[in-house]
DNA sequence: GCAAAATTTGCGGGTTCCCGCAAGACAAGA
DNA sequence: TCTTGTCTTGCGGGAACCCGCAAATTTTGC
């Protein structure tokens, strides 16, 4: 049984080397990388079927790199173990996992022991081992409550990379007025209305607005927006 | 001889205190702090005069904290220890250092031997230890070339929290249209403007593209936003 | 102290955004 | 089939944004 570590940090490289060691004695190889590039590369050539890996990475983010090992060999088992719980993470992550595929995501912070249950849940039982915190976010993020849909989401980040409405509309096939309409939604989900008596009307540009309190709120993260950035670059380019 | 280390990662910060203890043999006590608050109140405590300091922890970040610290002993020197070189960070922690001040700013991927340089130099030699990657960001961000001025920077803070043009005139004691002025220089330079023939014309909203565009090239970043935020909500309530 | 340079301000207009209103489109269910 | 609910689209208008132009003001350099 091969291991493959993707990890940018050494020192947290080293110590998920042990923590593989420790937690699976019938683990024979344990290999390294340190990017999500890199990464790719390894694990096409080793054929690992195992594998850990660090999101937020400089190079190519773990997100990146588990889309194109995932899509090579979709049985690949990764455990995703992160600093954060950011929603834009967990989001990222969920609309990568092919149908059916094992995976899990642990925070940096947890326990050792805790450490070692995911990992012998993913790799050995087959089984999706999800934090605690995370799996708090992923709820919320699902929950109608206050959360976004999949078509607001993908709205908030095409409006944060700058188009316009009429751009938006275009790309995504839908009258100028339904873009609107799903910003008017975005709006009222992401409480940009003003309190009133907090200050003079009109203090918000309801459209960055919305985005700030997005990014604050960690909907959004820098790591999205440049997904979606080099999703729109490719896509005008063709 | 006393040393604080303020760092979230019990991994590094374990690393850090072996590296002070090599670097430092005339240290005799080594504390720790595992974010900015507590190490707030423990620089106070034990009046120590040597920390090193993560920037980006949760709770209270080290600019924050290293601002009060410095508020309270301005004399205290501060080595700060980062992941990122982001402009933001930058310049977030050029803004507080007061005068005369000695600090240093090294990345996490720096190696041990530049590590024990830079502790030696900032705490016992009093030099201002800059790695070059930082000090490259920091040159950038001052020459004029296409680095922004204060001015700017604190306009784009302020449109990236969702003000409107009146909001910002009424804040910073302007008229709206030096606001609009401001915001003009501001595309300017971010170069916001579209390459004529890449698509159709309108197809950004040059307000949003504009922080879309600091936050893809680190200018600005979330924790400068939360920052601002902070200083906003605060501005209103009094 | 004065002239040049940079900033600030007002005006006017074209464009985009924000949104209420109401008429179609489509699916699920009685 | 008819109702009910959700989603989409068009129209219209008020507000905000973007910006060229030119006068007023402040700053800078000598």
């Amino acid at each position: 049984m091969k291991v493959l570590i993707v990890e940018d940090d050494p020192l947290h490289r080293s110590y998920l080397h042990e923590a593989v060691r420790a937690a699976l004695p019938e683990c024979d190889t344990v290999l390294e990388a340190e990017n999500g590039h890199t990464g790719e590369v390894q694990a096409r050539q080793s054929r690992a079927e195992h594998v850990v890996m660090d999101l937020q990475m400089s190079e190519r983010n773990g997100i990146e790199a588990a889309r194109t090992i995932w899509r090579e060999r979709p049985d690949t088992k990764i455990l995703f173990w992160s600093n954060y719980s950011d929603e834009a993470y967990v989001r990222g992550v969920a609309r990568i996992v092919p149908e059916g595929a094992t995976y899990g995501y642990v925070l940096k912070s947890t326990s050792d022991e805790r450490l070692k249950l995911a990992l012998r849940g993913v790799f050995i039982e087959s089984q999706c081992v999800i934090d605690r915190e995370v799996r708090g976010i992923q709820q919320k993020s699902l929950g109608t409550a206050h959360g976004l849909s999949d078509a607001e989401y993908e709205i908030l980040v095409d409006v944060a990379l700058g188009l316009t409405d009429k751009a938006i509309a275009q790309r995504k096939k839908l009258s100028l007025r339904s873009v609107q309409n799903r910003l008017q939604q975005l709006y009222e989900k992401l409480d940009v209305y003003e309190d009133p008596g907090n200050g003079p009307e009109g203090w918000y540009n309801l459209r960055m607005r919305a985005v700030a309190v997005a990014l604050l709120r960690k909907v959004l993260n820098a790591s999205a927006l440049e997904r979606g950035e080099r999703e729109l670059r490719s896509a005008r380019g063709n």
